[in-house]
DNA sequence: AAATTCTCCTGAAGGC
DNA sequence: TGCCTTCAGGAGAATT
């Protein structure tokens, strides 16, 4: 389940590899993604140098001389570097290929996104109404209570809602929910400038931390070398549900909350 | 406008 | 062994 901390681990690790390289072909197998990869891909992109690889929230852009590539790794979607090539498998949908590595594009759920844009990406619909990255300064306590003024919903839906903040799936929404002690289902507009400021401090630490530990691997996710996260090692309650709290040894509870399920403390992440 | 529900897809896991 | 059901989930689209 890629999330910031997955997707800025296969940024890093493509990066060297890609950047200041020219794309000499592209092989698509299997087209069919969540928006059909657009037909005359190869023809733009071919012989296209690629000048930076850069992230927004959950996607990868590849910036070009002439446009940008837009990449989504959905909830299964796994991007390695070949430095040789191998015949591809059942899921490998397409292959962007350079002199002398090729990057191969893996995914069974065909959640992800193989896109381009000649204009500026930020104008992009799928990027255009994007919220602040958590990880910049200007993601504060603050940010969040002004937008969450005159909504209702509750705490874990707001901290995933991509226009809000980018980013924040599900695994991650959990523990930032964990540590700034607050219940999934708080409204927020009953949530307080403190307990704001401690919720954009939670998210800031939990992504931060995961990114150094390489991201979260639960059962398929990989970095570009094929290698595994180890953040699962430090979550405290994502896929924790019936087993003791670390803080307070009460069972972990688990709730369903837009068909996702949500695990927590109700002890330590009390509802007022 | 905001909130909720539906939808895409397939592998894994559980029940019988 | 095998068939069926359920679940996992990112996030846009459709609906309320």
């Amino acid at each position: 389940m890629p999330e910031l901390p997955e997707v800025e681990t296969v940024l890093q690790g493509i990066k060297p590899y890609i950047e200041h390289k020219t794309i000499r072909n592209i092989v698509i197998r299997q087209p069919k993604l969540r928006w059909a990869i657009p037909k005359g891909i190869a023809r733009m992109l071919k012989d296209q140098r690629v000048i930076e690889a850069t992230r927004r929230g959950k996607y990868m852009l590849l910036k070009l001389e002439k446009g940008t590539v837009i990449l989504h790794l959905g909830m299964s979607g796994s991007l390695k570097v070949m430095t040789q090539m191998t015949s591809p498998d059942k899921h490998d949908h397409f292959d962007i290929v350079f002199d002398d590595i090729c990057l191969r594009f893996t995914d069974a759920r065909r959640f992800g996104a193989f896109l381009y844009t000649a204009d500026d990406p930020d104008q992009h619909p799928l990027l255009k109404d994007l919220g602040i990255e958590p990880l910049r300064r200007t993601f504060t306590g603050h940010y969040l209570q002004r937008q969450a003024k005159g909504r209702k919903i509750g705490v874990k839906q707001f901290i995933m809602n991509q226009k809000i903040v980018v980013g924040v799936g599900n695994i991650y929404a959990a523990e930032a929910l964990f540590i700034a002690s607050l219940h999934p289902m708080t409204p927020v507009d009953s949530i307080t400038l403190t307990q704001f400021e401690q919720l954009a401090r939670a998210i800031k630490t939990v992504l931060q931390a995961a990114i150094k530990k390489g991201g979260t691997t639960l059962r398929d996710f990989k970095d570009s070398k094929g290698r595994s996260g180890y953040f699962k090692q430090k979550l405290n309650v994502y896929d924790r549900a019936g087993q003791p709290c670390y803080r307070c040894n009460l069972l972990l509870e688990l709730m369903r909350i837009q068909n996702r399920s949500t695990v927590f403390c109700k002890r330590c992440q009390p509802i007022e």
